[in-house]
DNA sequence: ATTATCTATAGATCTATAGATAATGC
DNA sequence: ATTATCTATAGATCTATAGATAATGC
């Protein structure tokens, strides 16, 4: 989907269009027979589509007719489901969350024979892996972060901070111990968080300067292997080699 | 300014409206009085401001009326000086980037006599400075990239493209010379710049979490010195100590 | 005459709502 | 009767252009 927005060249722009295809669709009136074997409900088609278009252009941009249109249905249809865009928007993240969860669990009874620094290793592969399997968890979070929005607050409260809290437990445990540098917690816990999302979310970067796809499986198994290694040990080699 | 986007409640959203405050700001019709002693001309004033809201809302949602408004001039001001909406997105970034070059040189001359550990230590605080100054080059990359736009290859082309070269350059000569740890050098780049970059573009986020200021200047050399020293020496203390 | 500004407007969006319609479930 | 869909439309944007106007520079 990124990337073909420049077609209509001269007018408006066009902040992701209809590009519509002479007929919206064409599905009938009222409403539609059931689809036996269907799935997903248009309801779930909409927030999944809503969630790739937010996490690529933001808020703003996104209007309902594309994601309407990307779902196959009429513009009309997401407010009938969802009320206003502001809830469409809170509900696909909602969905994403769910979907997320299962990569990111963030229950700390496992963690509760292991040290510090196990715990610290082991949520950075999962950061790494999390943000692999779903990266538009991030997306959204640097598109709401740089804008500043009213919706940051309600990422911050819900999902943002918890997940830095579990961070920031090893972090401080950690130092507490002696077992890792005497550094500033905050500055450790956001280098290490950006070192495992932000070269995720930008794919688009790595494949235009090394042509590699982040999202392959085994980039991402040597991209976590490296996190791990550089974070922990450092690029330098140990001294006695 | 990032925040400032719920009034308005029903109608529209609003993508970044003008706010209007009664009158436009009432500048009189023709070409107006010489301001001795005026600075910046009305084109600078209107680029500063484009790299401002661009960094924050990306290209679409950010309404060449919007610009002009925060310049102080009217919407049709804006295609006087340059044309098209795409044409002030470009100068805007050549601004920014003339800006940047002060703080990120990328001359290799001065590294003819140094090391490539030292000369990646170098690059490494020279990105993290440069992101604290100038945090809006690397929040518009992370949008064009995000939203995988056609503008992105004229990013990547004129300055992310030899941006990584800078750094490429240094991590491969240092694992060429058995320097650093041998992993592959895009995870490293990749992980370095990573590092450097995603703290300073979303300062929301610390501001939530811990409640500092990442632009403030003794938080950006505690960072500088904590990026440099885990990337380098890692989290885990030397094993004679 | 040139330059930098404003006003006005065309044509294409955008969100949200009102109203019609057909399949479903009782 | 309820549900899920479509069509149509109101009112507010958006980009770009046409045309008026006043200060500047020759």
């Amino acid at each position: 989907m990124p990337g073909d927005r420049n077609n209509r060249s001269t007018t408006r722009g066009a902040p992701l269009g209809e590009r519509k295809a002479a007929k919206p669709a064409g599905r009938p009136r009222g409403r539609p027979p059931k689809d036996l074997g269907a799935g997903d409900t248009s309801r779930d088609k909409l927030l999944d589509v809503a969630i790739d278009l937010f996490a690529a252009y933001g808020y703003d941009p996104v209007s309902t007719a594309a994601v309407a249109d990307a779902a196959g249905l009429t513009q009309s249809m997401v407010h009938y489901h969802f009320g206003t865009k502001e809830q469409l928007w809170k509900s696909a993240i909602d969905r994403l969350m769910r979907r997320r969860g299962r990569f990111f669990p963030v229950s700390r009874l496992e963690f509760a024979d292991i040290g510090p620094v196990d715990r610290l290793r082991i949520l950075i592969r999962r950061l790494v892996e999390a943000n692999a399997a779903e990266p538009n968890y991030a997306r959204i979070l640097m598109h709401e972060a740089m804008a500043g929005t009213p919706r940051l607050d309600w990422l911050m409260e819900r999902f943002v901070g918890p997940g830095f809290a579990a961070f920031d437990e090893a972090v401080r445990d950690a130092l507490a111990a002696g077992l890792i540098r005497p550094l500033p917690a905050h500055d450790i816990t956001n280098i290490v968080t950006s070192a495992a999302s932000l070269t995720l979310s930008i794919g688009a970067v790595t494949q235009w300067v090394y042509g590699i796809d982040v999202a392959d499986e085994a980039h991402v198994r040597s991209l976590s292997d490296s996190i791990a290694t550089i974070l922990l040990n450092g690029l330098l080699p140990p001294p006695q080699t």
